[in-house]
RNA sequence: GGGGAGAUACUCAAGCGGCCAACGAGGGCAGACUGUAAAUCUGCUGACUACGUCUUCGCAGGUUCGAAUCCUGCUCUCCCCA
């Protein structure tokens, strides 16, 4: 029932560091791990992912996958790959947006079977909340040395002169808390292994050692790389913000649309660590994808796989849908001829403004319509601007300065679309 | 505490009395090409009632026909010495 779970992270590009004998220690018997996740809000964004994707593949392998919500730690914040203290979480945010992980988190993950192996989530502010500081650094702290503290690389960076301030105690306390938490899950739910992203290395270790310690037994420890993407800019990010799992959030549009648009190299690594296809069917895909590039063999499969998984397949279809309209060789006829119902299916979530029904009667010149009545784009200038470049688009027709907006142009009796460039639409909406 | 340098548009960075809505670079947007990619080329990138007008060069005053540029005060930043 065991499978070699190593062995699936490593042909997937998923094994960053793995402690010596763990690959052992996890195929003589069922074995639980964990991986933390920081609850600073109520949605993960897809910079979570390969976590979420780490704590699957453990349980796919049979073992029994935790989630540690990050709430104690949370309130300290992890000076891993910060420059700047955090900012600390009250505890009612903090529920909350344990709440909505969970429900994002089950998408993946079985929390509810009663299978031996069923996923289980835990917050570390359950059992740090009552421990006193007292308690903690006589139980806890007497067992590690300062100095070994500040050999990890997260301490020493913050020390260094190339950062902008100083760190305080609490930071500095972090790896001390994190360390404690696999400690506890170690002693209370045998616990051996715990996860995160390569910046965790010393956090994680410090647990280990805490239970060589006192826990007088052995931690395991695993990391992933983190994801870059092939262009140096910052994966899961866009001008918009984060790439949110919450569709009110990001749109499912929008998140399908941020994995279609992956750079070939990085559409080959992707694949690997978002998606649980298996690696013949991958070979497959990247040879194919070879052969004909421009199809985006890659692309299509890394997005459909990733957002049926997080949407579900109703969503995926309607983003596919969405984006043939938008991007396809649709002509004006065909837009003109689409039902309310598909139009604000395939357009959901883009920007609208709605405008009385009397000003299509001589015609809405396109300043008007652009700009000054809508806000579409910034400022009539702007409107002007495009104009004149060719950029703007009604109905997914090119149009000029001169151009008037009338009934002829409705969608349904009501809508009109416009469009600056490729990507950047709007609805007018007549009332 | 003493001495020095500086603050210009999204960022960096020129300009040092009229030719300045302000060189240049990056970024962003658009056009061509393309695979909704990358690379490349081109244009645009304060606002408006737009061949003109208005508001911008840390803040507040002043000199001048005229100031981002000169003067005064204030605020902030950086550097050096103690």
């Amino acid at each position: 029932m065991l499978t070699n779970f190593i062995a699936e992270l490593k042909w997937r590009g998923m094994l960053h560091d793995v402690m010596p004998e763990t690959e052992e220690h996890l195929l003589s018997e069922m074995r639980a791990a964990y991986m933390g996740i920081d609850p600073t809000a109520d949605s993960l964004h897809i910079g979570h992912l390969v976590g979420v994707m780490l704590l699957k593949h453990f349980q796919i392998a049979g073992h029994k996958p935790y989630a540690l919500i990050g709430g104690a730690t949370g309130m300290i914040g992890d000076p891993s790959g910060k420059s700047n203290e955090r900012n600390l979480l009250d505890e009612a945010t903090l529920r909350h947006n344990q709440a909505a992980l969970k429900e994002q988190l089950s998408r993946f993950l079985d929390f509810d079977s009663q299978a031996p192996n069923a996923a289980v989530l835990v917050n570390n502010y359950d059992w740090m909340k009552d421990f006193s500081f007292l308690s903690f650094i006589r139980d806890v702290g007497k067992h590690i040395t300062v100095n070994y503290m500040m050999a990890k690389d997260s301490v020493k960076k913050r020390l260094s002169s190339e950062a902008a301030e100083g760190m305080s105690f609490t930071e500095f306390t972090y790896q001390l808390v994190q360390g404690y938490d696999f400690l506890h899950l170690y002693k209370n739910f045998q616990c051996t292994l715990q996860m995160g992203g390569s910046d965790q290395w010393g956090n994680i270790t410090t647990g280990t050692e805490l239970i060589r310690r006192i826990g007088g037994g052995k931690g395991y420890a695993l990391t992933c790389p983190l994801i870059t993407k092939a262009d140096g800019t910052k994966f899961g990010k866009t001008e918009g913000g984060n790439i949110w799992l919450d569709a009110n959030r990001t749109s499912p549009y929008a998140f399908f649309q941020y994995w279609l648009n992956t750079s070939d190299l990085d559409a080959e690594k992707y694949i690997k660590i978002f998606t649980l296809l298996d690696q013949e069917t991958i070979s497959k895909l990247v040879a194919d994808h070879q052969k004909a590039p421009h199809l985006r063999l890659l692309q299509k499969n890394l997005a459909k796989e990733v957002t049926t998984a997080v949407h579900g397949h109703e969503a995926y279809e309607n983003a596919v849908k969405a984006s043939d309209i938008l991007f396809g060789k649709t002509t004006a006829e065909a837009v003109k001829a689409l039902d309310t119902q598909t139009f604000l299916a395939v357009f959901e979530g883009v920007p609208q403004a709605e405008l009385p029904f009397s000003n299509l009667e001589n015609g809405l010149d396109m300043i008007a319509a652009l700009s000054a009545e809508t806000g579409f784009l910034k400022s009539n200038g702007d409107a002007r601007r495009e104009l004149k470049q060719n950029a703007i688009s009604v109905n997914k027709e090119k149009v000029g300065e001169t151009y008037l907006i009338s009934q002829k142009d409705l969608i349904d009796q009501k809508y009109v679309l416009l469009q600056r460039g490729k990507k950047n639409y709007f609805i007018l909406v007549f009332e």
